[in-house]
DNA sequence: CGGGGGCTTGATGAGACTCAAGAGCGGTGG
DNA sequence: CCACCGCTCTTGAGTCTCATCAAGCCCCCG
């Protein structure tokens, strides 16, 4: 994992800078962001916000995996995004939370002022413009993942995470492509719709059939994406890496 | 349902002003939307767009129902959005369409090509700014959808689902509360991830238990609302009635 | 009266959940 | 060095919800 060192960091070499918030920005404007922004850095666990609580701040993932949950009075709860470094956090014209957001791994944010950035946003279009680009993208995502959670096995569902996964995460190996799962099997399931019990039966079973390799429990190998494909069930098109 | 005139049709008498994209707009910025828009109707079970199609336009629902919906290719069918009069069809930014969209009832869109719309938004924070809000708030919608999907048993789709109508469609009628349903069985059963039988079962259940009177298939009546708001399992905040 | 579309009802079965144990693994301390 | 613990993960047996398959009903229309 990158390591942010809050005190020495710059926009100038921040790791994430191409695709978040800013990436459009000019010297100018990010030196406006630059004056409102803070650095914070949570542990394995820790609640970033919890719904209904005021948010006084938006931010982006610099590094590390935070997860955006919400739950049921019963204690049943639903992931509803991953949220991986350059993906932003919070919505500018809204003052409560909406849903919960939890660090899952050491986790370090780059937080704006919310009033400020309000500001800010009204007057740089480039940062507006560039927020409706994340949103919407961020929509469609949703949205492929309701047809996830409402009409896919549970093998689907297992192959097509591992599939996001290898988008964003995954590194080619010659024919190959490995990745580290960046969820536990308890986050899976409350990603997928899913018991943890069955999640750990479905990852046997394609493991089973030769459709990845497991080394220890989040070390992932797919020998070959296309098989991974047809498992996950989606249309041929639209379901390839970047 | 309210009769649109394309030909005498104008955004001063505009019945989803209030609520549009344009909602914000001033009267030079009206004029500026009002050059490039134009209005189409289609008719139930009309195709407005395809998955895959190349996007020209984006849009507004002036009156009717449309979907959103998204298949696989073995025909199970997930739907992803309802829009109801003020709701935007579309993306700016993006050239193909990422989703199905089509008519459920007679439906009357408010186009605007795609080219000039981008345009317009650029020079027009008024727009842009409203863009984000609608998506935003449709992004939020999504995400409690999710938790529905993922997590929530048939009845308690039921139930949300008819609070959902009630939030945008009810009318009160002293203790209690009517409206009639934008959506077919079918239909609801696509949106609820559920099959058409076992939507048609747990009406009937509902009905058994009194939280829902029927009047033939498509009209209900909601004696109770917090009766209701039970039924959906959802946490007593955030399900209020706007 | 016959037919079709939308809806309901019934019988059966499969897939995923629940409950319950046990395995693997890293850390800690005697 | 090894025994013990706590954690995550796996595996197994039984159950239940919802999907599937198959009729049948209701209402409108020709």
């Amino acid at each position: 994992m990158i390591k942010i060192d809050s005190t020495t960091q710059t926009c100038s070499n921040c790791p994430i800078r191409p695709r978040a918030i800013c990436s459009r920005c000019t010297g100018e404007e990010l030196d406006e962001l630059g004056k409102i922004k803070y650095y914070k850095t949570y542990s394995p666990g820790a609640s970033v916000v919890l719904m209904g609580d005021p948010m006084t701040f938006v931010a982006s993932v610099v590094s590390g995996v935070a997860t955006l949950s919400r739950s049921m009075a019963d204690g049943r709860m639903q992931m509803v995004g991953m949220l991986l470094p350059s993906d932003f956090i919070g919505r500018p014209g809204r003052d409560i939370a909406s849903f919960d957001v939890t660090a899952v791994s050491e986790l370090t944010l780059c937080h704006f002022h919310k009033r400020a950035f309000e500001k800010v946003t009204s007057s740089t279009p480039h940062v507006q413009e560039r927020l409706v680009e994340i949103v919407l993208d961020e929509l469609d995502a949703t949205r492929e993942w309701m047809l996830l959670l409402g009409r896919k096995t549970a093998r689907e569902k297992i192959a097509s995470f591992l599939l996001i996964c290898a988008r964003r995460l995954g590194t080619q190996e010659g024919e190959s492509l490995q990745m580290s799962l960046p969820l536990t099997r308890d986050a899976m399931s409350d990603y997928l719709g899913l018991t943890i019990e069955t999640v750990s039966r479905q990852m046997a079973a394609l493991k089973r059939d030769g459709v990845l390799v497991l080394e220890g429990t989040r070390k992932v190998t797919i020998p070959d994406l296309n098989r991974l494909l047809d498992e996950a069930g989606d249309d041929s098109d639209g379901a390839t890496l970047p």
